[in-house]
RNA sequence: GCCGGGCUGGCGGAAUUGGUAGACGCGCUCGACUCAAAAUCGAGUUUCGAAAGAAGUGUGGGUUCGAGUCCCUCGCCCGGCACCA
């Protein structure tokens, strides 16, 4: 055993070992338990980052645990490669996406198996690969033939100078990134699944995930957004038709004083046919991106379409306006506003000075004034004609009841949840796998001619997709005919492709089928892990497509993920100047010097290069606009990949942000490099003797610290996903450990007792060092993988004393030792014998005793 | 704007079911070893206070013998919002 720890010789060497005998290749084996452990692939960007070493440390630390249990592990890792940067980096360096994809993923692989981590590499995907994608086409042509998918036009970003769409990040303030025009609202034809079929099955669904998170699934519930109301239609005064809207409070329908429809309504577009201002607002509207975000927080506009619509149940004439911020994706575009009872609907009034009408109460009889503000509780009826006094739910029934019966409203269950839209017009993504003739008619493809190859030998020019000019890729025919034909030119949403790789991997060399029976074994996954940022989209299109697939036979259980662990992520504080106009110049924080006053506060940080003063911005998630990153490759060349994933694990929860700290890496660095002492100062004195069966009082202490230990770090892996506690956890015993002085036979074979639980418990989070410390430890070389979690023995956790705190009116005065089995009563009389307490107590009576067993006993006195 | 989450020493965090606030680590201060430095080891480190003690978990209020934890209020920060992945 070498002096020094030196993870830069150990670590190739355990990672060759491991590839040598394929130490995480796994294969079914109906005998023995199974646990699928998946992290979320990675986007081959180029490099690792923070996130992703966070992500899949946390991944492999389970896997290892899991296999340690002697269950059977698939821990398996692949490439989520299609996506927006590919095409950016094409345009910019002239370099074809699949080619920079590619060599992209080869580095990245390079890092991952620096760091170690143990996944099955035979069952490595790439999603641009043709056997990957030409799956997903046969299975949107079975979606097709069920129905399950449908062309309809929607609204995009559009760049007038680049003549392409534009995705909502390439959106600046209103402007494309590249050209910087102002962008369009455009509709064009667009692939959608019919995910709102399932929108009951998703939403009922969200019970049974007992091991996901509340936050997750509030947000999926939120996000599907299932609502119970009432469709109305309100008759045109023009005579051209009804406005249909829809409304979960139909209680307020005697308080409706106006209505409003979107800017792409057919009202609207109808009104501006002879009305040049309706026009002119209409196309300014049109001028602004299509982001819910950045349409919910525009000033709110609108104006009067000259157009009057007829209350149902009085006959009134209320006025039609169109409005900037009623959505056309939503609902149906149109509105009735009833600004007594609606907060948005109650601004627009006040600024274009429509009527405000009070129709609901506080059902308490409480005044409420709305002078100032809507009224958006429920209550009771009031100004509503026969429905004054009527609570919400007799309300809805009683306007429900009466509008179905002139023919003007049914009951409906709606859902904020919209169909997917698949499809994007872009080159480097899965193409879509259709046909169309001559006459425009639409031909899904054979499966015998899958995969529709996507050529990578391309060339860019300008910025839309090279498919357009390729004649090659076009020019088809009609399948099953000689008629010629036109391939589609829009490709998948890359959510398509992660939405169905974790059933992939259980078969990822299938040739016959999608996902061959092996995957009945593998699936669901057990625990799944990746950022929260995926709450949503991700996580729901992924649940969705499991269902698609059990329903084709695909698949057997309901759900995909059993267990969802979500990853916080990584910050690091900013550094910049202020520049002309306020513009600020980040620089990066291995590039800056900061200096600290006696007590570590941080006084003035100085860029390197020329020692002045920079400014010490807010903490911030890594990223490239704040020049913030860390970039782990340094740090695993500098302390080990066993020191990063320490540090990674140590410094915060999985679930919550972390901070990064290089001086704090050194601080890991400085525990293994403690550990390996202690295991060669003591494994340098000898052979063990097997257990003395009689301890000395300070070595049963250390012996029930031991397995204390064991107790906390197996529930905090196990149970609570705190691998930063569980760490501190074997830091403690290390510390007590390395106190326990002494080469007699009692204590070495104790210190050997504990120096082993350490090694097992931390096997999983820095599984180098600690294989050659257990071989050091007298066990065969590579054994420490299947070694077998350590258990506590009960025997040794038994305390003859417990320490209690006495508290006099809730505040803690001493802490008295006494017999475990000891009663009330003598503690009670133990506590007041007390000098500190007596003192406290000195001139007051007490009042009441509260004994919390185990605890505290607090004496609460006046 | 809507939905979800967070806020505890100089810093990252701990306190698991309402029961000792600050475990563990970083940083810092002092000391040992050294010609010196690195490494290592020892002591200390929430604030105020000589001490006794008091105050203290973003703000203000409430419930309780007891609140970081439960309830209400406000503030700030972060994630998502359907073409970033």
């Amino acid at each position: 055993m070498d002096d020094r720890y030196n993870p830069a010789e150990i670590e190739p060497r355990i990672q060759k070992s491991w590839r040598d005998s394929q130490a995480f290749a796994v294969r079914e084996d109906p005998a023995r338990e199974k646990f699928y452990c998946l992290c979320m692939f990675p986007y081959p960007s180029g490099r690792l980052h923070m996130g992703h070493v966070r992500n899949y440390t946390i991944g492999d630390v389970i896997a290892r645990y899991q296999r340690m249990l002697g269950k059977n592990v698939l821990q398996p890792m692949g490439w989520d490669a299609f996506g927006l940067p590919a095409e950016n980096a094409a345009i910019e360096n002239n370099v074809p996406p699949a080619r920079w994809t590619r060599s992209n993923i080869d580095y990245m692989r390079g890092q991952l198996q620096r760091l170690g981590f143990g996944y099955d590499w035979s069952r490595e995907i790439a999603t641009c690969d043709p056997s990957y994608y030409r799956w997903e086409q046969w299975f949107f042509t079975q979606l097709y033939a069920r129905d399950l998918v449908y062309r309809k036009t929607a609204v995009v970003n559009w760049d007038p100078i680049d003549q392409t769409v534009l995705a909502n990040e390439q959106v600046i303030d209103g402007r494309g990134w590249r050209s910087g025009a102002l962008v369009e609202r455009r509709e064009i034809p667009q692939w959608f699944v019919r995910i709102t079929a399932y929108a009951d099955e998703l939403l009922a669904g969200l019970d049974q995930l007992t091991g996901w998170p509340e936050a997750v699934k509030t947000m999926q519930r939120n996000w599907i957004g299932r609502s119970e109301g009432l469709l109305v239609r309100f008759a045109l005064a023009d005579g051209q038709g009804d406005l249909e809207i829809y409304t979960t409070r139909p209680d307020t329908l005697l308080g409706v004083t106006y209505m409003a429809v979107a800017p792409e309504h057919p009202v609207a577009r109808r009104a501006a046919e002879h009305n040049a201002d309706v026009a002119t607002f209409i196309s300014s509207c049109a001028q602004v991106a299509t982001s819910e975000a950045v349409l919910e927080k525009l000033e709110k506009r609108g104006l009067p379409l000259g157009v009057f619509a007829r209350h149902p149940l009085t006959g009134d004439l209320l006025p039609v306006w169109v409005a900037n911020f009623v959505l056309m994706s939503y609902g149906t575009g149109a509105v009735m506003s009833v600004p007594g009872h609606d907060q948005r609907d109650y601004e627009f009034a006040k600024v274009y000075h429509l009527p405000i009408r009070q129709v609901v109460f506080p059902s308490d009889g409480s005044p409420v004034n709305i002078d100032q503000e809507a009224y958006t509780e429920k209550g009771v009826l009031g100004n509503s004609g026969q429905y004054d006094g009527l609570s919400f739910a007799a309300a809805f029934d009683a306007i429900a009841t009466r509008l179905a019966e002139v023919g003007r409203a049914e009951r409906q269950v709606q859902y904020r949840l919209r169909d997917w839209l698949v499809s994007r017009q872009r080159y480097w993504g899965c193409p879509i796998p259709v046909v169309y003739g001559e006459d425009q008619q639409l031909v899904a493809e054979a499966p015998e001619r899958l995969p529709v190859v996507l050529p990578e030998d391309v060339a860019w020019q300008g910025v839309s997709s090279p498919l357009l000019g390729m004649p090659e890729f076009l020019n088809t025919h009609i399948p099953g005919t000689d008629l010629p034909g036109r391939r589609e030119t829009d490709t998948f949403d890359t959510f398509f492709e992660s939405s169905w790789y974790y059933a992939r991997f259980c078969c990822p060399d299938s040739n016959d089928a999608m996902v061959d029976a092996r995957a009945r074994y593998w699936m669901p996954v057990d625990i799944y892990i990746g950022g929260i940022e995926h709450a949503v989209l991700h996580l729901l299109y992924a649940r969705f497509f499991h269902k698609l697939m059990r329903d084709a036979g695909l698949a057997v259980v309901d759900e995909p993920f059993t267990r969802l662990l979500t990853q916080g992520m990584v910050c690091k504080e900013t550094y910049f100047r202020e520049g002309e106009y306020g513009k600020k110049t980040y620089f990066n924080p291995s590039a800056v010097e900061v200096e600290t006053d006696e007590k570590g506060r941080a006084v003035v940080a100085r860029l390197a290069t020329d020692g002045l003063p920079v400014e010490i911005g807010p903490v911030e998630k890594m990223s490239k606009s704040k020049n913030n990153g860390i970039d782990p490759q340094t740090l695993i060349e500098r302390y080990g990949a066993d020191t990063v994933r320490l540090y990674t694990m140590f410094a915060a929860p999985p679930e919550q942000s972390l901070e990064w700290s290089d001086a704090a890496v050194e601080g890991a660095s400085r525990f293994l490099r403690g550990l390996w002492r202690l295991v060669r100062e003591h494994t340098g004195g000898g052979p063990i003797a097997p257990r003395p069966e009689i301890l000395s009082g300070d070595l049963q202490t250390l012996r029930r610290r031991v397995h204390e230990t064991i107790v906390k770090v197996t529930d905090d892996i196990a149970r609570r996903y705190k691998f930063n506690t569980a760490i501190a956890a074997v830091m403690e015993l290390v510390n007590a450990l390395q106190r326990t002085v002494g080469d007699d036979e009692a204590t070495r074979t104790v210190r050997q007792e504990g120096l082993e639980t350490c090694v097992l418990l931390l096997s999983p989070i820095v599984p180098h060092v600690t294989e050659v410390l257990w071989e050091v430890l007298g066990h065969p070389a590579g054994s420490v993988l299947d070694a077998g979690w350590p258990v506590a023995d009960p025997q040794a956790l038994i305390r003859a004393e417990i320490d209690l705190v006495v508290q006099v009116n809730g505040k803690k005065r001493t802490s008295i030792r006494v017999a475990a089995d000891v009663d009330a009563a003598a503690i009670e009389a133990a506590a007041r014998a007390d000098p500190d307490v007596c003192r406290h107590l000195e001139g007051k009576t007490v009042r009441k005793v509260v004994f919390i067993p185990g605890r505290l006993v607090n004496i609460v006195a006046t």
